[in-house]
RNA sequence: GCGGGCGUGGCGGAAUUGGCAAACGCGCUGGGUUUAGGUCCCAGUGGGGCGGAAGUCCCUUACAGGUUCAAGUCCUGUCGCCCGCACCA
């Protein structure tokens, strides 16, 4: 018998796709309702494919090739993230440019998705470095601009002494930078910023859009988002006249105020404390604290100093001194905080430090004593010691402060949000240029659309030096101002990444439009995404971004859908040596040597059966054996019933290959469950390999071709052209036939007291009593009765009998 | 601390709506074909009791309770693990 030959077999596929255009998906203008667009996360081209990755667009090829048979037109393009600080980094570190090595990567990459044999439509490839792309992530910039969505400000942002530049609140975690783990520090720059806050509410109230995400997902986005509900209120300060706002979740502890603490960084204190005795201490401790980094201000013990000012509180008239402390973030709020000891533990380690009041306002209904810091807020406590409001119920004496606030104009029902603006600039090179042109005169001026776009220069030296690279390209940085024509000077700073790839899947709906970024009509027949594919860790930066993105978009009427992906799940990560496979951790394992050895086929099925396609699952190679295994098994019984006559749904095979069909449409379907499909046709082949020559074997051998090509293309073409037929990838997707589902018997399982006690082979149509009846006459039912009293009968139709004896 | 999730053989896992726990695969054990190995084929493989055997009975889904004719699945508590956020007022 012929021997399977894998590499043979998926070169000439591969080759045959490819010249018949099989993947390709051209616009027609007539959508009808069939149309599927399924997107897997674009890769970075930082380097290659490692299996980590092949598991992502492993699965999203099994859906794209059972959705297309199944009737659905599939969009699914692939293009590459090639802008970033990885690529440039690499050029610094190994010389070269980035331009070169991301061109190289993607080569290789591009090659890697050949040899794995995936469906992509490759006429729609990007590529986000090429001025082709950023030509309209500039001019969409430009579109943000003009709306106000864009803005340029002076704030304090986090800086990344390594890499040199800005980051995005979203790539700071614990204090650290998202990429190289460097404790970021705070400056003071002017930068650039997307206005997502105003989207707060939207980004949290059109979740319900979305139909399938992943719980952990919106809840992380909810988390990140931090929407509290409370109120401002308006502290006085006498002896200068001025009014200091607080946000407080805790109105209902208005009457435990006892001190009130500024965050150093309030733009205030030089005020307060000018020309008194505490000056020199105040601005000491502003100094020593902005020198201090994100990571030592949270860890360190809780310190500040008295200003010497009062603050009244509004409803008491009481004087509280104020403070300043960097436990109080500019950030959040308004960066000055009415302290309640009391009720707040970072308040009531302070006061203990430095010996302040601690006055309790809320207790517990049943009256015991309660430990303080006593922070419930509970419709299980009153409040007490609190004027007129004393004995209400607390959240009922929340609102009853802020309504008397509201009356006396010293506060307000507020929100607030833990969401912070999208700083986008960074001061590094290897991005796409923000096209304004900054003007003595004139300020910030757009570059006019029709010299857009605002082309990177090639420079010698990337070295991030505190400034961007292109501030010393000195030809290319000074231009005159497309306004007055005067001496102007181009923002040298570049985009944050993340903006390339908040738009990319709509230019995959109009890759080659050198009008616009994007037809919307072409872009509404697409989207949105049907179906998302991607990692866990984009759940808040990536798609918080491109959810905003859409939004605004939308906005400007340029596309006519609020949500870009409408349904998603995030492939679980694949670990290598106790640590999530990763270029950066340098532990990752090529797909190349293991199509080499085994096949694309086998490394496609093994990466689908490793685990749930959600869950984290260790890279293990031992597996991969038994594929082939089980390929060859297949190759076999493929060849040895070609040689029968044609199928006939016959026998007890065809009774299990519609079973099969049933529970791998499910699985691929709506379940993505991709390991028990794989197993599900596993149990098929093993039982016609039981019995090549009995009734329906090339039947059965024909349904498990058929159900495997989304997993296994190669060998499926190979057998199916074998077996007599035409190319597989254009037959519709295998339908259940009905009456091959009836059976004539099923076997019944006979339980006493919930044990079972007995299976029997009985008829399917046979009614309830008979099957009590059959059930007692067993014999080994009948030895666990003891001829006691059967109390009660329970019968799952088609399934089992309970006995219950007393 | 807050939020999300998980706990099943030696291993990865299956059990979808409360109805036969351990499908499928890896590994392992024994046997066969070929024999240079591999491939390939057959049988076995959660734990324990009784039995020469065919069998048969009991136990088992982190632990302890509960609901139910019936619980891996639902409820309560405990323990352990993973992920996200965290001085956010």
């Amino acid at each position: 018998m012929e021997k399977y030959d894998p590499q043979a077999i998926e070169t000439k596929w591969q080759r045959a796709w490819e010249e018949a255009r099989a993947f390709n998906t051209p616009n027609t203008g007539d959508a009808d309702g069939r149309d599927f667009y399924l997107l897997e996360m674009l890769p970075y081209p930082s380097g290659t494919l490692h299996v980590g990755q092949v598991r992502n667009y492993t699965q999203g090829d099994v859906l794209t090739h059972f959705r297309r048979r199944t009737g659905r037109r599939v969009l699914r393009p692939m293009g590459y993230d090639s802008f970033g600080l990885n690529a440039e980094n690499a050029a610094i570190r190994d010389g070269g440019r980035p331009r070169e090595i991301v061109e190289q990567n993607i080569k290789k990459i591009r090659a890697q998705m050949k040899r794995m044999g995936w469906a992509i439509d490759w006429d729609r490839q990007v590529a986000s470095h090429e001025p082709a792309y950023y030509h309209w992530t500039q001019r969409l910039f430009l579109q943000f601009l003009n709306a106000g969505q864009a803005y340029r400000k002076e704030a304090p942002v986090k800086w990344c002494p390594k890499d040199q530049t800005v980051l995005a609140n979203e790539q700071v975690i614990n204090g650290r930078c998202e990429r190289c783990g460097t404790v970021v520090e705070s400056k003071s720059l002017e930068q650039w910023f997307f206005r997502y806050t105003t989207y707060a509410d939207e980004l949290l109230d059109e979740m319900e859009l979305l139909e399938s995400w992943p719980e952990r997902v919106l809840a992380m986005q909810r988390n990140w988002i931090g929407r509290s509900e409370g109120a401002e209120i308006l502290f006085r300060v006498e002896e200068l006249d001025l009014d200091i706002p607080v946000f407080t979740t805790r109105a209902d502890t208005l009457y435990g105020a006892t001190f009130f603490v500024l965050a150093p960084e309030h733009s205030l204190i030089a005020k307060l404390v000018e020309g008194t005795p505490q000056q020199g201490e105040v601005l000491d401790y502003v100094r020593r604290s902005a020198a201090r980094t994100f990571v030592e201000r949270e860890e360190k013990e809780k310190d500040g100093v008295f200003t010497g000012r009062y603050a009244v509180n509004p409803v008491n008239d009481e004087r509280l001194p104020i403070w300043v402390a960097d436990y109080v973030l500019m950030e959040y709020g308004s960066g000055a905080i009415m302290a309640v000891p009391a009720h707040d533990e970072r308040d009531y380690e302070f006061a203990r430090k430095y010996e302040l009041p601690v006055q309790p306002v809320v207790v517990p209904l049943d009256g015991t004593e309660p430990e303080l810091p006593y922070v419930a807020k509970s419709d299980d406590a009153k409040l007490a010691n609190s004027g007129q409001f004393s004995g209400l119920p607390a959240p009922e004496g929340e609102r009853a402060i802020v309504a008397w606030l509201g009356g006396h104009a010293r506060g307000r029902p507020a929100v607030s949000y833990r969401l912070r603006d999208w700083l986008i600039s960074r001061q590094r090179y290897w991005g796409s240029p923000i096209p304004v042109v900054h003007c003595e005169r004139c300020g910030i001026v757009p570059v006019p659309e029709d010299e857009l776009p605002v082309l990177l220069p090639e420079i010698e030296d990337y070295t991030p030096k505190g400034k961007s690279p292109l501030e010393a390209a000195e030809d290319w940085i000074r231009v005159p101002c497309p306004q007055c024509g005067g001496e102007g000077r181009r923002e040298a700073d570049t985009m944050d990444t993340f903006v390339d790839s908040s738009w990319y899947f709509l230019r995959y709906c109009d890759p080659r439009n050198d009008r616009a970024a994007f037809e919307p009509a072409v872009v509404n027949e697409w989207c949105p995404v049907d179906q998302y594919i991607g990692g866990l860790e984009h759940a808040v930066m990536h798609l918080l971004y491109a959810r905003y993105f859409i939004k605004v978009l939308n906005d400007l009427g340029l596309v006519d859908f609020r949500e870009p992906f409408t349904r998603l799940y995030n492939h679980g990560w694949v670990d290598m040596g106790g640590a999530k496979m990763s270029k950066s951790k340098g532990n990752v394992v090529s797909p190349d040597e293991l199509v080499a050895r085994h096949s694309a086929d086998a490394l496609r099925l093994h990466i689908l059966f490793i685990g749930p396609a959600d869950a984290r699952v260790d890279w293990q190679e031992n597996g991969l054996e038994g594929m082939s295994r089980f390929l060859r098994r297949l190759w076999r019984l493929g060849l040895e019933v070609a040689t029968q006559p044609p199928a006939l749904a016959e026998g007890a095979l065809a009774h299990k290959a519609t079973e099969t069909i049933v529970k791998v449409t499910d699985d691929f379907e709506r379940r993505y469950a991709y390991n028990t499909a794989i197993a599900a046709v596993m149990e098929l082949v093993n039982d016609v390999a039981d019995d090549p020559s009995a009734p329906g074997a090339r039947f059965a051998v024909e349904t498990a071709v058929s159900l495997i090509q989304p997993a296994a293309p190669h060998i499926a073409e190979e057998l199916w052209e074998r077996l007599g037929h035409g190319r597989l990838w254009e037959e519709p997707w295998p339908v259940a036939d009905p009456a091959l589902l009836q059976r004539e018997t099923f076997e019944l399982v006979v339980q006493v007291n919930g044990k079972v006690r007995d299976r029997l082979e009985v008829p399917a149509d046979l009614p309830e009593d008979e099957l009590i009846a059959r059930a007692k006459e067993s014999p080994k039912v009948q030895a666990h009765l003891n001829g006691g009293e059967i109390r009660q009968t329970i019968v799952v139709p088609r399934k089992l009998v309970n006995l219950v004896v007393g």
